[in-house]
DNA sequence: GCCATGCTTCGACGGGGCCCGAAACGTCCG
DNA sequence: CGGACGTTTCGGGCCCCGTCGAAGCATGGC
């Protein structure tokens, strides 16, 4: 008797074994926030070589998993379409049942989840706090930054006019996946998180992408936004 | 302690990597019906050895994807959790869906797209209409049962309070793969379902996953969205 | 007790997929 | 036009994983 089988559903497997290698897994994650990356940058990510992650990517175009848009001498890759970011989410809820060995990772979890980086801009509570903060302060009103934000960014050594010129998007949302809220991202988030990092503000850890508020950095975002300015001019908009 | 790998992102490559096998696929499918199944019978359904489902069986447990049930000496499976059957229909609905071969396929196919559950809920073309037809009716609002749909759960025989008090969510939406609309999903869904069943109202078939409306389950429901309540010892409202 | 039945473990076999370095291809820039 | 850079293709090495038959444990019936 031939394998006779009953009715077909849509087959899953091969979608999940796209998903199933753990490079891919990474290279599909990174993609999570919804902005396009170049083939270089997500090899990176991934810590694998370029021709790896290159044949990844091939098999995850022709499995309709990504899309791909030529730029010059890069390609972009993004996701194909939401579906695809929902099976990424609701298979991380599931894959994080077993939730926690040891103490040590469940301490760097909550750093993660806390405060990390996002390629290169803030993301975790601390990310999405910081979005929240600069929408609520008039500093950012949509993906524009006010003449108010500029002031405060100023004060930072943000440079936002160098950031305006970046060949990237200048301040997309990016969805956290902790905290299923946005960040800031793109060259504005990358801008504003190095200057965070410059100033001692948040320091990295030795957990790969955790970084920790320091004490100076806690005054120094306490007088940031408190309305009341170090200096003396109050802006008044 | 070698390779101990630090915090990382909710790892969902392990958890893809067990859905990513044909056969262990064809497994959880199986599993989607609601019921659980013997290792025997599972092993037959998807077309392999006993050895070698046992291994796969193994595996998904330990994966915590399924549950088992020892029964003198069968030994019963079942998906482990509504989280489990939403990452295979989610799955299913990014999968490309092969064209359907025989016309023996093509009449399983309309069945299941006519009525089937969907993990322990109501799904296809009746459960949307039966979500349809409660919002029509005003029995439910949003995610809410009205006081009128109280009324008349209450004479399916579904026990709404034991509903609210369980821990999944109340009454989703869950969206359907073949209708591309949402069904009723949720302690909600799997409880009216369970009440559709006991009152023979739908029946299963030989198709793994269909059910199929009697005639006594078509007049029952007209006469239960009618406005006009059943017959004789029907205490009106 | 003893055998039948359902399921799991063991050992061995075969295939597919992941990885990288090197080289080819394309594009941008001076 | 030539050199630098990003990306893909090619070739080869390696390991993991799915598969089965046969033997080992359980359980239930008689």
């Amino acid at each position: 008797m031939a394998a006779e089988h009953v009715a077909r559903d849509a087959d899953i497997a091969p979608v999940a074994a796209l998903i199933a290698d753990p490079t891919r897994a990474a290279i599909l994650t990174a993609l999570l926030g919804g902005r396009a990356l170049a083939a270089g940058e997500l090899a990176r990510l991934a810590g694998v070589s370029a021709a790896t992650a290159s044949a990844h990517l091939s098999r995850l175009l022709d499995g309709g998993l990504v899309d791909v848009v030529r730029q010059g001498r890069h390609r972009y890759y993004r996701l194909a379409g939401h579906e695809v970011a929902e099976v990424l989410e609701v298979l991380a809820r599931v894959g994080t049942r077993p939730p926690v060995r040891s103490l040590r990772q469940s301490r760097q979890a909550r750093l993660l989840e806390e405060a990390r980086t996002c390629y290169d801009h803030l993301a975790g509570r601390a990310g999405v706090g910081l979005l929240d903060q600069l929408r609520a302060g008039g500093h950012l009103d949509g993906e524009e930054v006010t003449p108010a934000g500029e002031r405060l960014l100023a004060r930072l050594g943000v440079d936002v006019t160098a950031a305006r010129r970046a060949r990237r998007r200048f301040a997309p949302e990016c969805l956290d996946w902790t905290e299923r809220r946005a960040h800031l991202g793109g060259a504005l988030g990358a801008a504003v998180t190095g200057a965070l990092l410059d100033l001692g503000w948040y320091v990295r850890g030795p957990v790969p992408r955790a970084v920790t508020l320091t004490d100076e950095g806690r005054g120094g975002l306490a007088a940031l936004f408190s309305g009341k300015e170090l200096t003396s001019h109050t802006p008044v908009t």
